[in-house]
Formats: structure tokens, sequence, C-alpha cells
DNA sequence: TGAACATATGAACAGATATTCATATGAAAA
DNA sequence: TTTTCATATGAATATCTGTTCATATGTTCA
């Protein structure tokens, strides 16, 4: 058996042109799997409370830390893996540093999330 | 100190006012933890992929596993988390189980994830 | 400059999760 | 009924991930 026919299912294909037609049809692995780390990071309570703390207000790092009963270095880890996602920017203020909602993405993104719950 | 003082955080409220009003507005905690679970569903490129494959096709297991090139049981173990999450639904036609996409939220919310990634 | 405070970050640990293997269930055909 | 095929599922394993702790960075104020 030639590498390329490696058998990654026992049983056969109820419908081969089908199949192939829709491998042909299929987004790039890489954008998918792109988007599948971008859900990754909306997949997370601690991250859905922080996007969720900052729906239309900046809040500074402590202050997200108290509204979510936690603690300062479990939020800072957070906030950076939603700022490499694009999900939250910042600004520092003094000793402070600032962080809000990146853009309307965010909320509309988790607007559907919250509907499809709702009509379950 | 009081159990219900507990500090979560070695800083000072930076606006405490705010805080507590944040910490009413916010959703229930069960709600974000349930969409913490949704977006976790969405989050596995094997699920995305699959889900990418249903889109407006009907498969069978046989069929995914060969457009994935994964082996059939893997399928099936993602197959039922996205079932459970009510992102899939299935028939049984003789032998074969067909999937399809439950309803056209998912492929909204879909939508919405590659938009965001198309624009950063 | 040094003390005090807010935030960031590396390492370690515990808990979660995707895949594989072996096998069970269920349906059709012989 | 027995065999064959498609799908489901439990157990085991390897990998990934979130939190904590300790500490570093960076800013303000005395």
């Amino acid at each position: 058996m030639a590498i390329h026919d490696v058998e990654h299912c026992e049983c056969h294909m109820a419908n081969p042109e089908h199949v192939s037609k829709i491998m042909n049809r299929l987004p790039d692995e890489d954008e998918l799997y792109d988007l599948a780390e971008l859900f990754k990071v909306f997949g997370d309570s601690t991250r859905i409370r922080i996007l969720s703390a900052l729906y239309g207000e900046e809040l500074c790092v402590c202050d997200i830390a108290e509204v979510l009963s936690m603690n300062q270095s479990a939020i800072s880890h957070q906030l950076k893996i939603l700022k490499q996602a694009k999900l939250v920017k910042n600004r520092r203020e003094g000793k402070q540093v600032y962080y809000s909602l990146d853009d309307n993405h965010v909320s509309t993104i988790i607007a559907m999330g919250l509907e499809h719950i709702e009509e379950h």
C-alpha cells in the first residue's frame, strides 16, 4: 500500500465523488486552524467573564480581578491571551493599564453564542 | 478578616463603585459558563473541520472520516460532542448515520469568526 | 534615589481533553 | 441465524491549558 493510500477509516466511502467535491471546497487547513484557535480563546469561563465585564467599559487589571474575585496574576495571564487574539486592547495610564474590547466583532460573536444557548 | 472579604487581588480597587456596578450588570455565572462551554466546542480543529464539511451537506460518519483523513472512532467521538452541544443533528438510514448542521446559528457563528480573522 | 504600588511573566502543578485501540451495538444481507 | 459492515463507546495515554507562587518590570511619589 502506497503511503498516500493509508486507510484512515475502516469502512468504505458511501459516496466517493461527493467526498472529493467536499475536500475541494473546504477552506484552507490553516484558516480552519486559526478559526479553532480563535474560538478556543472564547472557550474559557474566565476569559468570557473578562470580555463580559469589559462590555462597554474600560477597566484596569486590578478592577477586573476584583469584579471576577480572582487574583491579579490569573487575570494578567488571560488578558495576554485575549490581547494576542486581538479581542482586547490596552492603554497605560500611570501605574495602571486599562483594557477594553478591541472591536465590535467580539460582542457580536458573544451575542450569537447567547442566542444559540437561549434557543435550546 | 471576614471570609467574605478575602483579598483576591493584592492591589486596591481603582474605582470601587464602578466595580460593584459592573458586578451587578454581569450575566449569571451559569449563563457565562454555558457560553464558554459552547465556544469550547467550536475551539477544536477537528470539530471545526467537521462543521465546515457539513456546511450545506449531509454526510455519513464514514465520509466525514474520509474527508478529514482521520479514523472513524475519532470522528464519532467528536460528533457526539457536537451533538450534545446541539450543533449537529443526525438520522439513520440503514447501516449509515447521516449528520448535518443543526441550525443556521452554527454557520453564522463560524462566519463571524472568519470575519474577525480576516480583518486582522 | 528608594519605597510603594500595578502589572507582567516564568516555572510548576493539577485538571482537562483529543486520539487511539479494542470492542460493543445495531442494521442489512446471505 | 450468522456474517458483514457502519457506528458508538470505554479505557488508556499523551498533550494541552489554567491557576498559583514567586519574582521581575515599570511607574509614581516622597
